[in-house]
DNA sequence: ATTAGGATCTTCT
DNA sequence: GAAGATCCTAATG
């Protein structure tokens, strides 16, 4: 592949955990009425549908996972914990659902928009540092689901990589999941800053009940 | 540096 | 009705 250039569909045609490591170094860009934010993609991982018990598609289709079934190389965007919006990239074919989901990238452009849209930034490392950090700085939210990452009109979308060879790429367990949670399908790039810190899922304290 | 709690609402059981 | 592919702030060692 080119530097730079659009990545081709086929290349999501295949198995997330195929797909996800291949994406560091990827280049998402998204551009809005304010300015284009581009980040190199550090940190991503792989969930494998209905095959997958941590996979929001894992009980089949509903209206919330139907992009994840849909075409590949498509945006699957969902919103969380009341407030927060994370993307994902759609691999394999047409009804078989399969996502990687793009956990932190580096600000390689727009760094003054994106840190106008995530004011609670200390640093610029944390822009993107973080699912729905990332979604923030490139103002993704619910109307980028579904839409085109590999059309050259979109607005939203992923160039190859431009890795460099003696970076290395790091895999173990997703961060945050209580089911599946040996899988070691999160993959990040050895020794990078923006790559989020993991956490192990902590079920939420329950509300006091009764009493 | 690490931890604990709160915010907030959609989704599926 | 409960949990969730998270983030932020404040408090503590």
């Amino acid at each position: 592949m080119q530097p730079d250039a659009l990545i081709p569909r086929k290349f999501f045609d295949r198995p997330a955990t195929e797909v996800g490591p291949e994406l560091l170094g990827c280049v998402l860009s998204h551009r809005t009425a304010d300015g284009v934010v581009a980040v190199r993609i550090t940190e991503v991982e792989a969930y494998l549908g209905q095959s997958d018990p941590a996979s929001h598609a894992y009980r089949g289709p509903t209206a919330r996972t139907e992009v994840m079934f849909g075409r590949p190389g498509h945006v699957y965007v969902y919103f969380t914990y009341g407030m927060h919006y994370c993307v994902n990239l759609v691999c394999q074919p047409e009804g078989t659902a399969s996502a990687v989901l793009l956990r932190a990238g580096r600000v390689l452009a727009g760094e003054e928009l994106a840190r106008a849209r995530r004011p609670s930034s200390r640093q610029d490392l944390d822009l993107a540092s973080g699912p729905a950090r990332l979604c923030q700085a490139l103002a993704i939210g619910r109307a980028q689901n579904g839409t085109d990452a590999c059309a050259g009109t979109s607005a939203l979308q992923v160039r190859s990589s431009q890795r460099s060879y003696d970076e290395k790429i790091c895999q173990g367990p997703r961060v945050g999941i209580s089911s599946a949670a040996e899988e070691p399908w999160r993959y990040w790039i050895e020794g990078d800053r923006t790559v989020s810190p993991y956490r192990a899922h902590v079920p939420r304290r329950r509300e006091a009940r009764g009493k």
